[in-house]
DNA sequence: CTGAAAGCGCTTACAG
DNA sequence: CTGAAAGCGCTTACAG
């Protein structure tokens, strides 16, 4: 029947069945960039996911601030979409707002909010089990390099940096906020700058934890070109699980990626079939330790005199 | 008054409006995976921009056989969205019909089809040009590594082949497809074992041109880690422009894949608009040879009797 | 130039 | 259980 339906007409129009049922099969995904491991990692098992489930994905990258009051005020509106997916994108009270005036259903993706459904992972506890294991290498010197967000869209916690220092505190070791760096996420030559402040400090790190497998790499191919051994001068530890981690032999916290977008349909279908119980539902997914070689042992101290 | 309409209703709907005038105001777009960096770079010129002409972007990322038939039996559909983008996908000759039993307005993205309107580069002149910087250096033993595609889902022209082996011919060697290597394009151990087969060979190869830049940092870890030292015994030279090219330092074929994207959008709007006018139009855009440290001079042959 | 009516293609509630 | 009618929210062509 409904087969034949479609031999006919060849297809259903959604245009007027989302008319008289108020549905439109339809779920807007909002995200702060395209071309990030990450997020297509998230929106490769997102798509599939929410197909499976029968609704569409429209994808909204917003990157700067005119795409972001067009968006806002024109796409994700009531009847537009079902329900708006938001991943890793900082909204402003404002914006949030007018998403609630609207009733549009939310789903927070790689990120938390109060009162809401998300899927994420556990950045505090995960950045203090990173720190632990370099600490239980004999690392004492321990630097960390965060990403500057130049256009601010990007949703950040500071938990890794957080959960860092909690490691670093617990050990009994003293802050020092020489040892925190912020880096361009992509290019410049901030990070051999701040490479340079490290490595001249009075006692430089022997490790380094990198918020990102992206910042871990291109610091890998700086220490190379300094020649800094890695590990063996230099340990690095860096945090997604980026598919090429392995290839270049990288230690890093692994994030179930593809996961959260597979879990996020679900929170998507659960917000739009059964908002009273899924509107604060929250997942927490885990986060793997997968020690490769860019870590080692601490170097023994240099014979400083004798 | 249209300010107004929105602070009243917060939305006109598209369901209502596409009823009337035929038009969903949406762009499919199919793609044969979500996670390759290709794919992210070219959505993310692809999203923005069809966003600006106030098209809305579905993305349907189709990996598996089931959602493969899925999609062609239900989501192209007429009236569900007002073009469809096929970005590095193989349409088999019934899909392809069925799409244009359907009046969908086809455009295709890194690759082409005869009548259709589409964006892609010139993988040919490319591939012979790189081919050609290799001799150029000197290098006249040069070999070939191709992804082996395992779902058969992309596109694939065998253009850069084409052009490697054009470009040989050209310069008089004869070809020799010892040379010419199959290796899966994620993991898997056949690279190394592709290696182990160029390292024995009576004449090995003194460069090596990756199809793809994946492979090309695949590549040059396994060298790594085999005490090959890159370039000074292997030249090795990419294709892509991989956003991690620079970093790793690695030669190679940069193709502009946002800018793909972009003109994607524009030749979407067209097919939408004018039919007529934009049915067959084809944009090749070009490609750059970005020279780094991955390639050099080829050696000088090791003494093999004195 | 303005305003009321018809109709796009479905779903649903209701009459038979 | 089946089938005709009403109506979702717009746009457009037409009457005034």
């Amino acid at each position: 029947m409904e087969k034949a339906a479609r031999e006919l007409s060849f297809a259903i129009s959604r245009s007027a069945s989302s008319l008289v049922t108020g549905r439109t099969g339809r779920v807007a995904v909002l995200v702060p960039n395209l071309d990030s491991w990450f997020l297509g990692a998230a929106l490769a098992g997102l798509g599939p996911a929410l197909n499976a489930a029968g609704l569409d994905m429209l994808v909204y990258s917003v990157t700067t601030a005119e795409q972001r009051a067009e968006f806002f005020d024109r796409l994700p509106a009531r009847r537009n979409a079902d329900a708006l997916l938001v991943v890793s994108f900082a909204l402003s009270p404002e914006e949030r707002a007018r998403l609630d005036d609207l009733g549009m259903p939310l789903v927070f993706v790689s990120q938390h909010e109060q009162g809401r459904a998300g899927v994420y992972v556990d950045d505090v506890e995960a950045a203090e089990r990173g720190t632990r294991y370099l600490l239980n290498l004999g690392h004492r010197r321990i630097a960390y390099l965060e990403p500057a967000d130049a256009s601010g869209f990007a949703w950040s916690s500071r938990a890794r940096l957080d959960g860092y220092r909690t490691a670093l505190a617990q050990a009994g070791i003293d802050r020092d906020d020489d040892l925190v760096c912020q880096v361009a996420h992509w290019q410049g030559p901030s990070l051999e700058a701040a490479m340079g402040r490290l490595l001249s400090l009075a006692e430089p790190p022997t490790a380094i934890f990198a918020e990102t497998d992206d910042i871990a790499f291109r610091l890998l191919t700086v220490l190379r070109g300094g020649n800094v051994p890695v590990p063996q001068r230099m340990s690095i530890l860096g945090f997604d699980g980026h598919a090429m981690a392995e290839p270049w032999d990288l230690s890093t916290m692994a994030q179930p990626a593809r996961r959260l977008g597979e879990v996020a349909a679900e929170l998507a279908h659960g917000v739009i079939n059964d908002p009273e119980a899924y509107r604060e539902r929250h997942v927490v997914l885990p986060v793997e330790l997968v020690p490769r070689g860019s870590t080692g042992p601490a170097p023994s101290p240099a014979p400083r005199e004798r």
